[in-house]
DNA sequence: CCATCCTGCTAGCAATAGTTAGCACTTTGC
DNA sequence: GCAAAGTGCTAACTATTGCTAGCAGGATGG
């Protein structure tokens, strides 16, 4: 008995992290060292011990190539719809790769998606969209 | 002794935050309560005195109905394309409205952007080493 | 005029984030 | 066999977060 909840949030944290760490095949105290913090740290977050600050933790999500703020949402901290409704058209408008009309072109596509579904759900309002089942029977041709 | 650099990105933050705050014609302690910490606290990290824990700050931004990432890129502590490179990739895949068809397709969309835009200002193809990378999304056919 | 509610701010304290030093174990090579 | 360097972890400490209690000033209105 390891495990003993300490927040239950953390610890998923700490088991996404540790998952995407030896995924890139890294040791503790490489990602340490390209996050700017000291292994021990890590190791303690990785194991749901510490809970990292808001820059620690961007720093991390920078090392491992990683969103914080998906590492937030696959850690199960946040829901993906919760708050960050419109990260999509964040993330697009803040990227710099794109010009700003390959921006509003990206994000009318993706406006029109999602108004496709929403008149899709409507009637049924069964919204259970598991990944990997690829719901597309009512999808629109492409 | 007064603390003269505090990093200088938290004021930045603070900045920010309060910028978006009286947009939302919120006072501080109904921000506070919103984000669920005290209203001196909040004063403090509006006046770049605190940097506020990951978890804080992912109540303030979504108190505030925006991006915890975009909060830092606005701030200027985290560089738009710096680690947060692939976060339209993310932001699409964390994405609960789209199914996993119309996620692929609008990658794709954005990939062949990107390939173009590369195309167009690099005649020589830069290589970067990273590790891990592997870059798939080589222009596909639109 | 004073009570009451708001605004934001300061002081002082408890909790915890993040540090350095160092332990135990496993692999590599001489 | 054993040094050297890798792995992750523990302990003790300092620095910082984030709290509660309470202050001064500005509106509102009885």
């Amino acid at each position: 008995m390891v495990k003993v909840k300490v927040t239950e949030t953390v610890g998923a944290l700490g088991d996404y992290l540790k998952e995407q760490r030896t995924q890139s095949r890294l040791s503790l105290r490489q990602l340490a060292e390209q996050a700017g913090v000291s292994n021990p740290y890590l190791s303690q977050i990785e194991r749901g011990l510490r809970k990292p600050s808001a820059e620690v933790l961007q720093q991390i999500a920078k090392a491992l190539r990683i969103s914080a703020e998906q590492l937030y949402i696959r850690a199960g901290i946040l829901s993906p719809d919760d708050g960050v409704g419109g990260s999509v058209e964040l993330a697009v408008l803040g990227d710099t790769g794109l010009t700003e009309r390959q921006k509003q072109s990206l994000l009318d596509v993706y406006a029109s998606f999602l108004a496709l579904n929403e008149a899709d759900t409507a009637p049924a309002p069964v919204d259970r969209d598991e990944p990997g089942h690829t719901d597309v029977a009512t999808a629109p041709s492409l």
